[in-house]
DNA sequence: TTGACTTGGTGTCGGTGTGACACTAACAGG
DNA sequence: CCTGTTAGTGTCACACCGACACCAAGTCAA
């Protein structure tokens, strides 16, 4: 069976680059290539666009099937279209890009696939393709958008401590923030409610837990946001 | 000729939406399509991604040979891929937008191609395929981008009056914004040179000429940009 | 020549938001 | 009960923002 055109055409692929909080450092999941170009190399889940499937719809599948992962926040970052980007022939690809909870349950579920791994951003392997480029475009969109959108509880788990808040942010903008500002600042955008519960296990003073009111930012969304944090 | 694959492949194009900004309205250039589907209709220049050329350049050599237009600000918008967008076949479409400056003299050449037109950003006619949302889609980002980013230059010509670059913002952002307010803003980032010309062959006092520093916008953007105006 | 019309160009002030800064409270574990 | 660790809280100075009104300069027509 085969397809026929009048013209040459590209292929089509999407790319996912999943970022992942764990503890102190931000991750991306990576999967070790099997076959070739950059056999062995490691690369972002990815695959060919089908038919019958829309970009978004595609790159959700490619990441279920390569990593396990559903079910999370993801948008479309980037098309990349160097000539020579794959050497076989002219592949172009679109990339997106996802926030997974770590946190919560998926950390094995994502690894099942025992030829993916979580790195560390800055000290993963060298990239297949023009991944690497891939990449930094990806986290450059991440640092953007965390500051004017509130995406970054989408590596959190539900229930979250403000320090945990303000770690994931100081990790990801890559730089400290003071506490007693930062405090205020998200608090005071009113979509942090806190809940009755606080940390559980903790070798010293628990702390309390909150969950980010998503269906008052949906409201808010609409009629002109309201989340605007840092310069 | 033709070429055949192991799978099917959906076409590949670019478009652009192009915009202008005349007098007090911001405007977008269209084609009127001379075949099927949408035989008759308008849609943004376009067409089919080429095997040997990355998708900035498919997408200026399509703006070129449909419009006349060159050197112009062009920049990667979204990528759309809905299943459905194109009645023929599948198609996934790379859109860019533009920035030209029509007051300069691109204004003729633009619309040599006789079946160009500028339109209103608002009142233009029926867009084919899925335009209509690109065409948000790119309005949306225009003016996200021009409150954080100095490319509202990329509209005007190399001189202009304070007035001007007001109204450029005041058009694209829909809403009034006070003069004086707007000149300390604009002048304390230190990227507009006053230049020793006034306007000519205005009925009152002619204003002083401006232009953009671009030389030292590259310089400060490399170490941490230098360019935030409005929230 | 003069008056009317039009747009250019300028500064202040009050309110809000932001960043710098340090100590006590709570809890676990030894 | 002492130590260690993190949680949680308020003030003050400064910068930035938005609201606001008048005179200057030039053209044109009477």
């Amino acid at each position: 069976m085969s397809y026929t055109y009048k013209y040459p055409r590209p292929g089509l692929t999407v790319d996912c680059v999943v970022f992942g909080l764990e503890e102190d450092t931000l991750k991306v999941l990576l999967i070790q290539r099997g076959a070739e170009p950059f056999q062995g190399q490691w690369a972002f889940p990815g695959g060919f666009v089908e038919m019958d499937e829309t970009l978004q719809e595609a790159a959700r599948r490619e990441l279920e099937e390569e990593t396990g992962l559903r079910d999370v926040f993801l948008e479309q970052l980037h098309t990349f279209g160097r000539v020579d980007r794959d050497p076989r022939e002219r592949i172009v690809s679109v990339a997106y890009y996802a926030l997974v909870k770590l946190s919560d349950h998926q950390a094995k579920a994502a690894t099942d696939a025992c030829d993916a791994a979580w790195f560390g951003i800055h000290d993963g392997p060298p990239l297949a393709f023009d991944h690497a480029e891939v990449l930094e475009v990806a986290f450059g969109r991440l640092q953007a958008k965390l500051m004017s959108h509130p995406i970054g509880f989408e590596l959190l788990p539900k229930r979250f401590t403000l320090s945990q808040l303000q770690q994931l942010y100081e990790v990801v903008l890559e730089r400290a923030l003071d506490k007693r500002n930062f405090r205020k600042k998200v608090l005071s955008t009113g979509l942090l409610v806190q809940t009755d519960e606080v940390q559980k296990g903790v070798a010293h003073r628990a702390a309390r837990l909150y969950r980010f009111d998503e269906r008052k930012y949906r409201r808010l969304a609409k009629s002109g946001l309201g989340f605007e944090l840092f310069s």
